[in-house]
DNA sequence: TTAACATAGTGTATTTTTCACACTGAAATT
DNA sequence: AATTTCAGTGTGAAAAATACACTATGTTAA
């Protein structure tokens, strides 16, 4: 039988997908090892789950740990449990994305021991991920994609109040393409969950466009209605 | 720290909803323990994860122990994972579901130590369920119900020549709701991926109905192009 | 043999949704 | 005043969804 890591008493991790938008690029959180095994790799943020904390907190302790953030819409997705995806022992993981807003200085923290950098990476400019993190990572984009189709998840990496524009932009980065700016504004306005802040956007340098924001009790009162993209 | 279990150095294991559409009725296959805890309790299936398996491999295991069948569609769909959810110690679960056609004798196999008797219950008539097992069920079939309604996967409740009607009852369980013949029929046979089988069913004392079964080769082929319910 | 029964199988009209498509308007910059 | 940049808007055509009820065929039992 294989060794079993040591620290924890334990042989399930977290991994964490934490994926930000910020001038109109899908980025993720990525963190340079500092240790064996992949020792200068670039890897998925994650750690082994302590007893006394359950899943979900065991990613938002990660994600607390990098960012200083809580409340952040997060999600389990899968898990990854090959026997030989980690050299050292039978590690099973379970994976999670975040979304989040960036912009202002939401950089992450200096790491201590176990990573010596972490940053923002474009999902279109990944270094090769150590262990399966590649995968994990496709699988958490494309279920982002299927999920981005259905559910309000796309104002979550917005701030607040943003403009239509922004939104759109979103959508077509995750979905990977064009939308047509007609269509999509009437299709999004017509969900009813938008709330126009009669309020312009500001410091740019050309006409200013409305802001909006989600309103998530026009939301709930939909109850079977799906969104649709 | 709590307990570990005895028997395997691993702290997760796997549980099973697995479906089975007989006669018009969705069933899952429970098994009454005879073990602490939950001793007499209905369960899920499952077992712990052994060190040199994977987990769909497990998941496989556990679904052939039961019935004796290989080569069923089966999913990994959630990991639950709250610090309590053993009584005994800090037990992850990983959750699969299989999609079963039943009729015939595929009655489970009679089981060595570990449960009583194992029997297929509709999901109508549960009884109380041990750990968290009624959480994982309910989070299984709210699985399925969204993936029937895009993807192929009705066609594994069914056996390979099924007709129109029995199909239609397939979704007409599991979306839980009423659904117009005319309009079913049409739609199911647009995504031009039944083939015809120009055969009847038989023993029936009615007019028997043309047979159909799915075409794996014509779905492979729509690529991009999603069905949709 | 025929009547009763049970389910198979079929079409149309209406409404709703999707899709394709291009210009004018407002604000800032030079 | 001219230029630049993005905001914001409407319509017509095609496709998809929905609502709806009767005839056809085979089996069974009188």
């Amino acid at each position: 039988m294989k060794e079993v890591l040591p620290h924890f008493n334990s042989t399930f991790s977290i991994d964490c997908v934490l994926f930000g938008f910020d001038e109109g690029e899908l980025k993720i959180l990525l963190i340079e090892r500092n240790e064996e095994p992949f020792k200068d790799w670039w890897a998925l943020p994650g750690n082994l789950v302590a007893m006394d904390e359950s899943l979900d907190q065991s990613a938002a302790r990660i994600l607390h740990e990098l960012t200083s953030l809580s409340n952040v819409y997060m999600e389990q997705y899968y898990t990854f449990g090959d026997v030989n995806r980690h050299p050292q022992g039978r590690v099973v993981s379970i994976a999670y994305y975040a979304l989040l807003r960036l912009g202002g200085d939401k950089s992450p923290k200096p790491l201590s021991t176990y990573a010596k950098q972490a940053h923002w990476i474009n999902v279109k400019e990944l270094p090769k991920l150590a262990f399966d993190h590649q995968q994990i990572f496709d699988k958490g984009l494309e279920k982002i994609k299927r999920r981005i189709k259905h559910q309000p998840i796309a104002f979550e990496l917005l701030p607040e109040k943003f403009t239509l524009t922004q939104l759109q932009n979103v959508y077509e980065i995750i979905l990977n393409k064009k939308l047509d700016k007609r269509n999509f504004r009437k299709k999004m306005l017509s969900f009813g969950v938008l709330k126009d802040l009669e309020e312009k956007q500001k410091g740019v340098s050309f006409r200013a466009a409305t802001l909006y924001k989600f309103d998530k009790r026009r939301y709930a009162k939909l109850f079977g209605k799906e969104i649709s993209f």
